[in-house]
DNA sequence: CCCTAAGCGAGACGGTACGTCCGGTCTTACT
DNA sequence: AGTAAGACCGGACGTACCGTCTCGCTTAGGG
């Protein structure tokens, strides 16, 4: 999770505190809530933790790393529990990746990573390790499942993210990220059934009409 | 465009440079395209464009509220020109936006501003006017063009931006800047054929299934 | 009193307001008086004296020159009456001396513009024509009411003003503002008291001596 | 000499630098003689002393506070040889302080701060602790030299400063002042002998008056 | 009675310094 | 070697003033 230059950490010495990595994480997320992105500072960071500056960057390179972890672990809570159908299990996790970006650390913490990591290709990688690609496990799965209810054709290699399986996560994730951040309107029981409507048949459309898929 | 708190500009006193004006948001891009949103500074683009910070600070109250208005006026030359079919131009017009948020200028600034916004409420509200709502121009105009072809059931009050047009927006919009700046991947055409499809065949299922929302 | 660069003023346009004059020199003794020299802001004494900055400017060149023309005024208020003895009437002069710099207009105003004419030649220049050299003639009367009643021989040039008037002049006025602003003590009566007795002794023995003034 | 606001600094942290305290000072004093008092910049003092602003904002409250520790350690540099004779020692004091004078650091800087200090007590008392009071050693000595040969009588407590020592030291002193700076006249041979005279003529008038002052 | 040159209020302008804040590094002494 | 404390450099911030300018308007006196 944090940044060990050297992969085995060296043996000597005194070891790093791991009560300071979970104090800062939590007090870093704090930060967000209470100050938003552009006003949470390193030091106010780590007066919360009681740690000191240095220790902060004893583990991260910077600011947008450190924020990058503390967030992260937020986006594990998102579970696929089995709905019964392909619908209701997109309906689900729209509103759960919504009820996501509501919450103040994130919305405020993942638009600007995101920016800052136009011009920042190890945080790039970091934001892709750390979030986007665990992410993509649920559509995988959600994708095997409907195939293993019949809703979609089975007729791909089954364990491994295909292009169509990119293609939903970019558009649910996109349009619920517009629709809470650019649109700034409420992702709503309407608007997620009309999403997921618009989905669904997109996918049942495509399988109908042949498969070109990658 | 800019921020003139008196709507009937006072008729005393010497006239805000329009010059100035012009050269500011000139010299924003610019900054924008080469040290990107986080190390652009008020006093650089000042001095770019050849005029005092305090002449910045006349206009706008702050960074976000400069680049937005900078970066506003590119996505005024995005169009849609007829290309016969809903698909055809539904391709056209992702391309178009993908092409506009790999510019430099757009990439590194809009999903900074969009970040900034989420605790600017005066901000949020300059971003949808400036440029969120301007682009509903081109979902509205595509849609209608598609129910005057009949590709698309005419069961809706024509020239008013609806639910679903909303939705489109946000899927499109969203899932462009997700593949792009999050997912960091590139919106080629295989891609994009892929999202066109996705969302023909929606739109198609959803109007074959008889749903007549709002 | 103000700065007429052309010595016969041109004839044609409108003449300036003399209303105006009056009104800046008020507001800037009641500036002064209220913020002090360093927190006066021309803009401030405008916006008091009802008046645009730029009528302040087209009479002077600064804020330096326009202070010294505020407070000149007030040490023509300096008078000395015949009391009937030298000593006498030097303890009147440097009580009046005394309440001047007691004022807070000239307390906080006198200092500054002398320190600010140590690099400004021009300003020196006005001090000394609008403030120093004016205050001289109460010396040179004393001086000559002392002649005239024998307490100091009268060996000199009755009318101008000699070595020794600018030295007691020095004395007098330099011990009164170190008292007053250095030390920053009472310039009270008991003060005032030996300081005159150590300067009317101090001519006397210089006289009983020979006069070895210039 | 700084303004350390913990008497016993404390014993955790970095330490603060003492050289970039010594240089800060001489920067002060060479900004001093080449741009005057009010061109003086914290800025401009920070760059030549190879420090950062907040250095020096670190030690001191404002410019002023700065600047009286900058001239301070000059007045040290006064000194009293026994020249044999009241007379002689008081030329020689006024000489030496009128030389003080004329370098620029003390001619542009002193009358500022004591200027500024009639609106800053904290300003005041430091020049007070700084400056004027460690003169006044001069006068105390010199006169209990004048009584120990008999020039003087010696009928006052010896090693306390009277009251006629401080009449003393603001009558030398703000004289030389008012001469250098307001008079804008050389403190030249001819009339520091006057000075002197006057001042030795008076003392001695009121030692023969048997004028017992405080 | 208009013409013209200057004064005037208002406020934007370029410039410069302010004093503060933060990022990220460093130097202490202690653990 | 890690840690807390806090000083350090660098640099941007947003504000305040300075002194200048550019407007449109006013106010005389001279023709």
């Amino acid at each position: 999770m944090c940044s060990r230059t050297n992969p085995r950490s060296s043996r000597t010495g005194r070891p790093r505190s791991t009560e300071a990595d979970a104090a800062i994480l939590e007090a870093t997320r704090e930060a967000l809530v209470e100050l938003g992105w552009s006003k949470l500072t390193m030091g106010d960071v780590a007066g919360r933790a009681g740690v000191a500056k240095t220790t902060l960057y004893r583990r991260w390179a910077n600011k947008s790393e450190l924020v990058v972890d503390a967030v992260a672990v937020l986006f594990d809570e998102l579970e696929l529990p089995d709905l019964g159908s392909l619908r209701a299990d997109v309906e689900h996790v729209v509103l759960q990746f919504a009820a996501l970006l509501e919450r103040p650390e994130t919305k405020t913490a993942l638009m600007a990573v995101v920016a800052e990591s136009t011009r920042d290709e190890p945080l790039r990688r970091r934001i892709r390790a750390s979030i986007v690609d665990r992410q993509k496990r649920l559509v995988l799965e959600g994708r095997m499942r409907a195939q293993r209810r019949g809703e979609l054709p089975a007729d791909r290699d089954l364990p491994a993210v295909g292009a169509t399986d990119d293609l939903i996560f970019d558009v649910i994730a996109g349009a619920v990220v517009h629709r809470a951040l650019v649109s700034a309107e409420p992702v709503d029981g309407p608007w997620v059934a009309r999403l997921s409507a618009l989905l669904v048949g997109g996918l049942g459309a495509a399988a109908t009409a042949g498969t070109p898929n990658a």
